[in-house]
DNA sequence: TCAAGAAATGCAAATATATAAATATATTGT
DNA sequence: ACAATATATTTATATATTTGCATTTCTTGA
């Protein structure tokens, strides 16, 4: 394998994907988010027990690089994985944690 | 699921684990050791094209947060993959940012 | 023991990230 | 329009990361 330049637009990609991820309130949130639920800006705040304003900017970082989608209701804005492979990550990401 | 404090310690785990893995030059890497790849030092900063203390420095952070493993031959110290689960993330990674 | 090749380390400057407090914006019900 | 609730943004500070140069360490072959 060798490194093009189209290829580094790739790596670039995957590495802003990856670092939104790394985190552990964000994997946290995550794990939350597995399979279909949708929770709510609060709702993620209270179990994560910590400020409005950061969990507003967590889950900020993770729908900018393409891990999560929101959708208005009302008051609340619901947030959820964008895509069901990301499920499948969440779960390798567990599997590569607990072998060691 | 709620975040005790035992399962916070996971999480700082695998954040770490992922913080390792998610920059452009460590994902090529991986991808470059996918299977039973061995490489060297050398081949690896040949094939990056960048700085031989920059690729030792990415290989020493993929190898203190237990991604890669390392074994002396002489003058050379090859690299490869610690747990095979880690094939199946770095093809996990590929799928979810193509599916973009 | 010495020279050469291979890899690791120390260092410094530039850049990026995380956090929380304060503030701003948006939406609903009255 | 106003109060109350839910989110988002701004700002500032502290901390961490990235990179290459220069240097050092480790290993082999002469």
């Amino acid at each position: 394998m060798n490194i093009t330049e189209l290829e580094s637009e790739k790596l670039e990609k995957a590495a802003n994907m990856l670092k939104a991820i790394a985190h552990p309130m964000r994997i946290a949130i995550l794990s939350f988010l597995e399979g279909d639920t949708k929770l709510t800006v609060t709702e993620i705040h209270e179990r994560l027990g910590i400020e409005q304003s950061t969990t507003s900017h967590h889950l900020g970082i993770l729908k900018d690089k393409g891990v999560l989608c929101s959708q208005r209701d009302g008051k609340n804005t619901f947030y959820f994985l964008k895509h069901e492979s990301l499920s499948k990550l969440v779960d390798c990401i567990g599997q590569c944690t607990c072998s060691e």
